[in-house]
DNA sequence: CCCGTCACCCAAAGCGCTTTGAAAGCACTT
DNA sequence: AAGTGCTTTCAAAGCGCTTTGGGTGACGGG
């Protein structure tokens, strides 16, 4: 059933039905009841295709996913995000059009996507630094939210972010008001741009307390369980190992963590482990009392915040560029306790033979 | 640009041009090239909502993604499949269209879409006993692949699923034929089709060896690493616990290693380890070498012929309802060893007693 | 010389909607 | 009786594309 049946079947023309359906107020109340009444009745939807083609809003939104064609890994984060983007969507009324690409062809997506005119605007994913995305979506000029920030970018852009770099401070800083002098870092890989803001705030916490940083204790790479584990392994027999863990993700956590218990070690009492969490629904460190420490963030909130912000934007483009921080949440878990022997001289001497 | 004005650039009528780049035969070769070079050259692309309300199609594949509202749980699986379906599109010149909405919504999300346009066909996904969506969608009357099976259903449909009946089987008898007799079976939610469809083969392996299965080892929940870990853990401290687990996923499995190994058992050893892997790209068991043992399908390449399958059903509707059985392989991993105490009277013995 | 065939190209209709510009109806004023 | 302002409705143009149903000119056969 199109407009023009349904106008014939209610004996008005196109454009009052469409009036009366759209909420203008060149109808009277009476003839906007009858119309939405039959409209419900008949199970009328507006085609979104025509529709789009006549007011020039695709009342959809574009998502270019990145598959890194070396690792070819899809981001875990990937789909909490969408879910929470999802809700914002389709609540007003928007649908989400996918493209997974590729990485070098990126551009040629974005651009095709533009020129196709499917969407109303983009949202970006996992940023990295000197993005090339941004200088590109800014001059394709259809309004766009990125998820995270790109350092090194000048082109102004929209953005929405957790405060990767407050978040790490505060997790060292627990840790090193627990005693620990000790930390490790297994970060992201460092071409993400949250990666090397969480850095940032390691380092910062540790310079706080005029600790030098070890290189041999920071790590990055895909944050999969086995480099976690791998990573701790490795730490752990060094000379003088961590004694607490900082992770870049709850994956790299639970490899953290199996490496510590297959030594025979408490985790939470020998070593200590903090971890962001990005409360992907399917990890499950959720809930109140989480196994891990960490600094928690809800993905899915933040997706459904870009999506919002986007929407936003797209309503009111001259609204200009516009940003949010979230912080994320200290939440107490059972993997962290007080270093261990507080005389780390004592513990110095007892780990100094080279030997496994 | 758009067509007129390409057309007009060339001296030509929209028709001819329109004709030219689709590759109609009424245009001479010479003025199709003129045509083809000039719209590289200006970047012409095909505005798809004109197109689409010409030709009636969208050239966009709708996939719509349900939520439980119960527990908010994304299905991992999800991302990678769609990685692989989004690969299949891409090169197909259609897009892929997301929803989603809460379970109780999915219904009318399906109609929405059909009614709006914008969709040519739908893949569905996570199909349970009895699935409402196939009905649904095969009055609906668009094109559908569903990605699994659903038990019960009388509607003839499309479906693309892995063997995991088989999968398990073998998986079972793998264990079988190293002397388990104590195997485990850790579970997905057994209202979805997979978990049911795996249940009944690692029921048939049991069978196979007249060995009657014991409701204590078998345990079905939302596959987490907690749920594996927690599971394995309980199991392993009945009087006669299993020498072997069966697990649904990875990130079970990994759950059940990390309860082995904090008991100080060794997986592959004292304890065997199955799983089922999707080769989802984040978890890595992936590999030559990978370190569990599993019945392995990969969900991307899923993805991608589930996606070609939808495309070629699209193309020619009457080709009727088309499905693809994928076997899994069995990939030894580290995970799996000979039972322990070979002497499986003696064992036997000392779980006669009625117990529990 | 005419006509039928091709090969090539075009004008125009139509897809289902929004939106402009105008008309019709009505109640008042003047 | 005509004009005014207001509300309510409508016809028609247009969004950018495909596709139908011709046209036009060249060519060869009758």
């Amino acid at each position: 059933m199109n407009l023009r049946q349904l106008a014939a079947h209610l004996g008005l023309s196109q454009t009052t039905v469409s009036r009366a359906l759209n909420g203008y107020p060149e109808v009277s109340e009476e003839t906007r009841r009858r119309v939405v009444e039959a409209a419900r009745a008949v199970g009328y939807r507006p085609n979104m295709r025509a529709r789009g083609l006549a007011t020039g809003r695709a009342m959809a939104i574009g998502h270019v996913i990145p598959v890194s064609t070396r690792h070819e890994i899809v981001n875990p984060v990937f789909a909490d995000f969408i879910a929470g983007a999802g809700e914002t969507y389709s609540q007003a009324g928007y649908d989400m059009v996918l493209s997974v690409v590729p990485d070098r062809e990126v551009a040629r997506a974005y651009r095709e996507m533009k020129a196709k005119g499917n969407v109303d605007g983009f949202i970006v994913h996992g940023p990295k630094r000197d993005d090339a995305r941004i200088p590109l979506l800014a001059e394709l000029g259809l309004p766009f939210v990125v998820h995270g920030r790109a350092s090194g970018v000048q082109t102004p852009y929209s953005w929405l972010d957790v405060n990767n770099r407050r978040a790490f401070v505060r997790a060292t800083d627990f840790l090193l008001d627990l005693g620990h002098r000790r930390i490790a870092l297994l970060n992201g890989l460092e071409d993400m741009d949250f990666a090397i803001r969480r850095r940032e705030g390691y380092l910062t916490a540790l310079q706080g307390r005029g600790i030098d940083p070890d290189p041999a204790l920071m790590r990055s790479a895909e944050m999969t369980e086995t480099y976690g584990h791998d990573a701790a392994e490795q730490m752990l027999n060094l000379p003088d190992p961590p004694t607490a863990f900082l992770a870049s993700s709850v994956l790299i956590a639970m490899g953290v963590r199996r490496a510590i218990e297959t030594r025979g070690l408490r985790m939470g009492k020998d070593i200590s482990v903090v971890t962001h969490d990005d409360e992907l629904s399917y990890l499950g460190n959720g809930g109140a009392d989480p196994l891990f420490t960490a600094t928690r963030s809800s993905v899915r909130e933040a997706g459904r915040q870009a999506a919002a912000m986007l929407l936003q934007l797209i309503a009111n483009p001259q609204s200009g560029p516009v940003d949010r921080l979230l912080e994320a949440g200290l939440i107490l878990g059972r993997s962290t306790g007080p270093a261990p022997r507080p005389k780390s001289s004592a513990h110095r001497s007892t780990t100094s033979e080279p030997g496994e």
